[in-house]
DNA sequence: TGTAGGCAAAATCCATGCGACGT
DNA sequence: ACGTCGCATGGATTTTGCCT
């Protein structure tokens, strides 16, 4: 037989006792290939057990459970019932059971090893072809191809749909999609002209372009569902997957087209902490992406279509094209956590972070460690102590220097042996051989540095440097999070005890260096988990350093110098200029997406006065003009939005909270606005509690603001949090100062 | 389909107490 | 003298979003 070479793009499905998969080969060809699996589970026998036709063979295996060798059965069933067959004979009292609730082509992805987004190699024959595409059947399971740097060349679309509203949210039942901007990489274009040109016209784009990848904003939650209802209205199949098939609901509220990955972007956001306000220009912002030129806002839709249409398609088509410059930026990191973690690149964005930590756990049992799987279980949350956090010295500190541990967690983890077979239930840790967790760790973390060695050896900006950074980074993204699956109810290897015992360690280790620092006559200013704050002396400083390492045996960093940094009493809060003069916040309001931004942006230059120039008067009369601006209502309305995010359905609130109420109002006169969504409103002036005077912001004029409420609660108070401490009443920034004009901050 | 715990802050909720008032 | 209504007060609870 032929070696047949690919890039595994999906999964495409099973068919009988074969999997499908769809892959790219080396010439740029798109191919599917058919491979021969049986899925099985494993039972380790403690009774006996009848017959049963499906069971095609039956191997004795070895196997560990927690670490301790037993012997069992691997059992090879044929159709589609192994969950069931395994289920029966435990209750036939046969044994216990063993990775049987793990779905055919996950089961298929974990015993082979085989890595979608990386070239695998199969013996196969070609058998014909289906739509264009070829067809292979192969005898064997696939293995990793050994060069895996080439490029796949993926032909990548984005797209963005515009609907028009009858009033406030489109609806599908009522809403017509006017136009759909769609981008090939290179240009973009938007077809408009009557909703059947534009489904019509779409997928035409789709067919002739053949993407591997169709990526997009809200696609899986919003956008698929959306356009295939309206197709449906029309009578129009919406025929975009290789094949012709149409868009269908895969696990997890994922949408799956046939052949091809579709990549919601906005799934990214979850990926990195850093990303707070879930917007496209959000993230594009923050990838350096740029920002629109004339950003349109959903409520402006229906009247912009009608009087400047094209600054409505002008800013589709910037969707489209900035979707396509996240995709770009993103897609090694999706790739590279898409072949460590084992998901499907369409999938890895949508999976939680305990979902991709356990598939590299399931990988790392079934392949290396050859330890079972147990099944996922339901069972209660057990609360334990987590990290120490440092009662902060309050007041205006300098040069103050922050000590980090590097992947503190991991390392504790490997240092001390802490797994589910090395702890006991009451903590205690076990001598014996290195367990599970710290070898996958150490796995990673090797993984990790090798990538980070060899990315060295190339030019900054190369497309190997590119791919080299995107899978330390995952690498690391996944070494970090198996600390919290241990602590995670919904885990398979869930142990409560584990994770208790890697904090009680993290805390017994921020001690110790706090006993250090004090006996060496450094203060020690705050600290928080992994991290300590101290009076920055260089040689005392290095001192620490090099006993933490030869004493402690873990790796710290002197991650940065605070020229100046002012703590209040409260922990987790505080802001600083670095020794590059770098400002920093942290935890205030100021960093906070639930406060006005004029209450951010006053606290934000009260800071920039105090820590630039150090003079409390100066900070002062900059709160001062602040307060008076608002309390003459000449701040502009934009800048009083308080947005706040709805974590629940509207009817599981047992408060009354603002945004609810808001929320409330808003559906009553037709917008959409559901769990998830964030809820903009603006204070208005009139009696009764705060709830009864929050307005939806598209709504408020600036006659109705309650100015007074910006003035006190939002701009004072932020502005009182900085100066408190310093000897500021409120009194003194509340009442009326030097006058100066904002024109500086908001324009004439 | 939910990595973890620790924390601050605001608004609301709710029990309590007090004074005014009517019977 | 007694019941209750309205309101202020202060602690508890709810809620969000941050930090590591």
């Amino acid at each position: 037989m032929p070696k047949v070479e690919f890039w595994l793009l999906d999964v495409a499905g099973r068919e009988g006792d074969n999997i499908d998969l769809w892959g790219i080969t080396p010439t740029g060809g798109r191919i599917m290939v058919r491979i021969p699996f049986t899925a099985y589970f494993y039972l380790v026998p403690s009774g006996g057990f009848g017959a049963a036709p499906s069971v095609q063979r039956v191997e004795k295996v070895f196997r560990r459970r927690l670490g301790r060798p037993v012997e069992c059965l691997r059992m090879y069933v044929q159709g589609g019932d192994h969950e069931k067959l395994a289920e029966d004979l435990m209750r036939e009292g046969a044994g216990e059971a063993y990775g049987y609730d793990i779905r055919y082509s996950d089961l298929f992805l974990i015993s082979t090893g085989a890595s979608p987004s990386s070239w695998l190699m199969v013996e196969a024959d070609e058998l014909g072809s289906l739509a264009g595409y070829k067809i292979y059947g192969s005898s064997g399971p696939p293995s990793p191809s050994p060069d895996q740097t080439r490029d796949p060349g993926l032909r990548v679309l984005s797209f963005n749909p515009v609907y028009l509203p009858a009033q406030a949210s489109p609806k599908p039942e009522r809403d017509p999609v006017v136009a759909i901007s769609v981008h090939d990489g290179s240009k973009v274009e938007t077809f408009t002209g009557g909703e059947e040109n534009v489904l019509e016209s779409f997928m035409d784009r789709v067919e002739e372009l053949d993407p591997d990848v169709i990526t997009g904003f809200q696609v899986n939650k919003l956008h698929w569902w959306y356009l295939q209802q309206r197709a449906r209205k029309l009578g129009i199949k919406l025929a975009i997957g290789r094949g012709g098939g149409e868009p269908h609901g895969s696990l997890y509220g994922h949408v799956s087209i046939r052949g091809r990955a579709n990549v919601d972007v906005l799934e990214f956001a979850g990926e990195v902490p850093e990303i707070k306000l879930e917007t496209l220009e959000e993230i594009a912002g923050h990838l350096k992406l740029g920002a629109p030129e004339e950003p349109v806002e959903d409520f402006e839709v229906r009247e912009l279509w009608g009087r400047d249409r094209d600054r409505v398609i002008g800013y589709s088509e910037w969707r489209a094209k900035a979707m396509m410059d996240v995709f770009n930026s993103i897609s090694d990191y999706v790739f590279s956590l898409s072949s460590i973690t084992g998901i499907p690149p369409d999938h890895v964005l949508t999976a939680a972070t305990g979902f991709k930590v356990e598939n590299y756990l399931m990988r790392f049992a079934e392949i290396v460690a050859k330890e079972l799987i147990p099944p996922r279980r339901e069972v209660r949350h057990v609360r334990y102590p987590g990290g120490m956090v440092i009662q902060p010295m309050p007041g205006l500190h300098e040069r103050v220097a922050v000590l980090d541990f590097k992947s503190m967690y991991p390392s504790l983890m490997i240092k001390y042996n802490i797994s589910l077979e090395t702890v006991t239930k009451d903590g205690r840790i076990l001598d014996g051989e290195l367990g599970v967790l710290p070898r996958a760790l150490m796995l990673l973390l090797d993984e990790r540095n090798r990538a980070r060695e060899e990315e060295r050896r190339y030019p900054r900006g190369s497309r190997e440097q590119r791919v080299l950074d995107a899978k330390q980074k995952a690498l690391k993204r996944i070494a970090n999070a198996v600390y919290g699956y241990t602590g995670w109810a919904g885990a398979r290897w869930y142990a409560p005890h584990v994770a208790a015992t890697i904090t009680a360690k993290g805390r017994e280790t921020i001690s110790s260096v706090v006993e250090k620092a004090k006996s060496m006559g450094l203060e020690v200013i705050y600290g928080d988990t992994d991290s300590i704050f101290i009076s920055y002396e260089p040689d005392k400083a290095e001192g620490m350093l090099s006993w933490i390492e030869s004493e402690l045996g873990l790796e710290v960093k002197l991650e940065k110098v605070y020229h100046k940094v002012l703590f209040t009493e409260a922990k987790k809060r505080y802001a600083g200029i670095t020794s590059e003069g770098i400002m920093e916040i942290v935890g205030l309001e100021a960093v906070r997406g639930d406060w006005s931004e004029v209450a951010k942006k006053a606290q934000v230059e009260v800071l920039e006065a105090l820590l630039r120039t150090g003079r409390i008067e100066e900070a002062l009369s900059v709160a001062r003009r602040w307060v008076k601006a608002a309390r003459r209502g000449e701040l502009p309305l934009k800048g009083l939005i308080i947005w706040k995010q709805l974590v629940k359905s509207l009817d599981e609130y047992e408060a009354t909270a603002p945004h609810v109420i808001v929320a409330k109002g808003m559906i009553e006169r037709g917008w959409t606005v559901k769990p998830g969504d964030k809820v903009g409103y603006i204070v208005t002036r009139g009696p009764g509690k705060l709830y009864m005077r929050a307005k939806p912001y598209f709504e408020v004029k600036p006659d109705q603001v309650d100015w007074d409420y910006y003035a006190e609660k939002q701009i004072a108070s932020t502005c009182m949090r900085v100066l408190g401490g310093l000897g500021v009443s409120e009194n003194s920034i509340l009442t009326a100062g030097t006058t100066t004009s904002l024109e500086e901050f908001f324009g004439p």
